[in-house]
RNA sequence: GCGCCUGUAGCUCAGUUGGAUAGAGUACCAGUUUCCGAAACUGGGGGUCACAGGUUCGAUUCCUGUCAGGCGCGCCA
């Protein structure tokens, strides 16, 4: 609609410079918006006012020259020149109307459009390290990726779903020798935890699972365990140095075979945790891609070599750095360490050439905003590749804060004190939990609250919408109990009873979704779906409100039913994308 | 200290990429069910768009500075 009416303008423009009455100037694109105001029509231009510069006329005289030479167009009721130079257009009556054949015409594919048809989108979100369960913190990332890759589909794209899975490292190390501790006390050795070790319940969970495994095979005698050690942090010593040794004692005690076994069983459980608590959150992915993939097959190591070759790497200290200062970053970097490791930043580098190989339109990284200084090295690294960075695309996503009952829940991953994923879901459910989540901007900080979102009451947004669809479904319920049908044929073509302002205001709603679709999409902004789902149950339950719909006048009857029908497909369409129920009764 | 993000109604947040009189929800006040689900609807008050400059026909939006808050600044991931 809205390229229907730049057409017009464009065109009125190029015939306004022929004929002489508007100067040569380079004309800019037709820019029209919904207007805020009823009594401005239904689309206006400021195009008028964007000419008077240049033009050096009055925008009214512009405009109304414009408006002279619009060409003849059947969508159109009336143009008006209004304010400073405002063009408005009021569409025709019939032409509102349309929009309702249209939705259920296309069902559930009203809203798509083929902006990204032919082209691919690889979506990477979450990819939470597999230490432990997923947590709150990690839910708005799963929310918002999910998200973002529907409305990407939405526009056409063909979109990939991954989740990387950190399973190489020093973090996972830690976590293995956390549960081989976990193991001895089991086991009846006296270990004194250190204070980086993953302190989780989880942990004493895959220890018993070892043991049960592998009986006392795997127990060594506590002494050896803390023989030649650095002095944990409680006794004043480095933590991160304590850690390390008693990792580097797991390997030798155990032997590479045995280490391994309880690395890959932490690994294993934690994972399987991680992909079940993502289904039942109502977001899957494509692939699971393996950091430690890309150290077995040399990726990495030939992504050093070639930075080598490049001469962007440089030793210093025994370890290798990153020119990464050289492409805009704050200091270097190193890419392997004095011991050998090659770091995380090196897989990194690696795993998103990985994602340019195939050449997708559009790469995207959903990240926790508290990795927003990650962002330079890695357009570094990509660059020092040879790859276009700005390809890249990295959304941040802020954290939401907690409350219940007013007060604000204190998190901390020190303490081990954050809230699973699993026990939102648990008291919340999935659907409240995933539209609070996007319904808000994401690089904006949140207030949840958790008592709001588990309301049933006209205060919840999630259950507002959802009402409006169960509301629609009630009506049909009641039509059938009446011994009345539904008849869409004899609805369409009459449409045009829908007159009352209540059925206008619908009608614009629902024409306006594919543009507040495509509009999320390229944006990445999923919450002005959620607003405009709202917006559109509003609209919906002071119509339901003002007027009957199953009443004695059976053509303006079976047109009511018409709108409904199509009210209620926009509802399931939109809330489709965020991934939330549309269910027929509350 | 440096970098990124944020500051809009008592509270939670929108604001169509610079447009017309800055909007919702909530809270508060006052109303609406012999009728398809009241988990709903109608009306009302409530603002120095953090502050100060600048850019222009026009600024909540863009630029600069100040103040306030969040995050980051590791041979962790």
């Amino acid at each position: 609609m809205k390229q229907a009416l730049q057409d017009l303008i464009q065109q009125a423009l190029e015939a306004a410079v022929v004929a002489g009455d508007l100067p040569e100037v380079s004309l800019p694109v037709p820019q029209i918006d919904r207007t805020k105001d009823k009594s401005h029509g239904d689309f206006a231009s400021n195009i008028a006012l964007m000419l008077a510069k240049p033009t050096k006329m009055n925008p009214r005289e512009v405009a109304a020259i414009i408006v002279a030479t619009l060409p003849a167009d059947s969508i159109v009721e009336k143009v008006d020149i209004a304010g400073p130079g405002f063009i408005n257009f009021t569409l025709t009556a019939d032409m509102a109307q349309q929009v309702v054949s249209t939705v259920l015409s296309q069902a559930e594919a009203y809203g798509n459009s083929d902006m990204g048809v032919g082209k691919t989108a690889n979506v990477e979100f979450v990819s939470a390290n597999p230490t432990g369960p997923l947590h709150v913190g990690h839910g708005r990332g799963a929310a918002y990726g999910s998200v973002v890759s529907s409305l990407l589909s939405a526009v056409g794209y063909q979109v990939h779903r991954e989740y990387y899975v950190n399973d190489a490292g020093r973090q996972m190390d830690i976590l293995a020798t956390s549960v081989w501790l976990r193991y001895l006390e089991a086991c009846g050795e006296k270990v004194t935890f250190p204070r980086n070790g993953y302190k989780g319940a989880y942990v004493f969970d895959i220890a018993a699972t070892l043991q049960a495994t592998v009986g006392n095979d795997f127990q060594r005698s506590a002494v050896n365990v803390f023989a030649d050690i650095a002095v944990d942090e409680p006794a004043g010593g480095d933590k991160e140095k304590h850690i390390d040794d008693l990792t580097r004692n797991a390997k030798a005690l155990l032997g590479e075979e045995n280490y391994r076994q309880v690395f890959d069983l932490g690994l294993t459980a934690i994972l399987a945790d991680i992909k079940a608590d993502l289904e039942a959150f109502g977001t899957e992915y494509e692939a699971w891609f393996s950091e430690r993939s890309l150290m077995e097959n040399g990726a990495v190591e030939q992504e050093i070599e070639r930075l080598k070759a490049a001469d962007v790497l440089y030793e210093k200290d025994g370890a290798w750095w990153f020119r990464s200062t050289n492409y805009g970053d704050e200091k270097d970097r190193v890419v392997v360490r004095d011991n050998g490791q090659t770091t995380y930043f090196a897989s990194d580098i690696a795993y998103h050439l990985h994602k340019f190989h195939d050449n997708p339109e559009l790469v995207i990284d959903v990240w926790g905003s508290d990795h927003h200084g990650y962002i330079p090295r890695v357009k570094a690294g990509l660059t020092a590749s040879g790859k276009n960075a700005d390809k890249l695309t990295v959304l941040l996503v802020q954290f939401a804060v907690l409350y219940r009952g007013g007060e604000k829940i204190a998190m901390s991953t020190r303490s081990g004190e954050f809230v699973m994923l699993r026990d939102l879901v648990k008291e919340i459910g999935r659907d409240a939990a995933r539209f609070f989540y996007v319904m808000r901007s994401a690089d904006q900080h949140m207030d949840f609250d958790l008592d709001l979102a588990k309301s049933q009451s006209n205060d919840n947004p999630v259950y507002y919408v959802q009402y409006a669809h169960a509301r629609v479904c009630s009506v049909f319920r009641q039509l059938a109990e009446r011994g009345l049908s539904w008849d869409q044929a004899v609805g369409e073509t009459n449409i045009g009873l829908l007159t009352e302002d209540h059925e206008q205001s619908l009608m614009t709603a629902l024409s306006r979704y594919p543009e507040v679709v495509l509009s999320a999409a390229m944006n990445y902004t999923p919450h002005i779906l959620t607003n405009y789902l709202v917006d559109l149950a509003r609209d919906f339950h002071s119509y339901y409100n003002a007027h009957h719909v199953i009443i004695e006048d059976i053509n303006l009857s079976q047109a009511r039913l018409t709108l409904i029908r199509a009210v209620q497909q926009v509802i399931i369409n939109g809330l489709g994308i965020i991934g939330v129920n549309a269910p027929e009764t509350m």
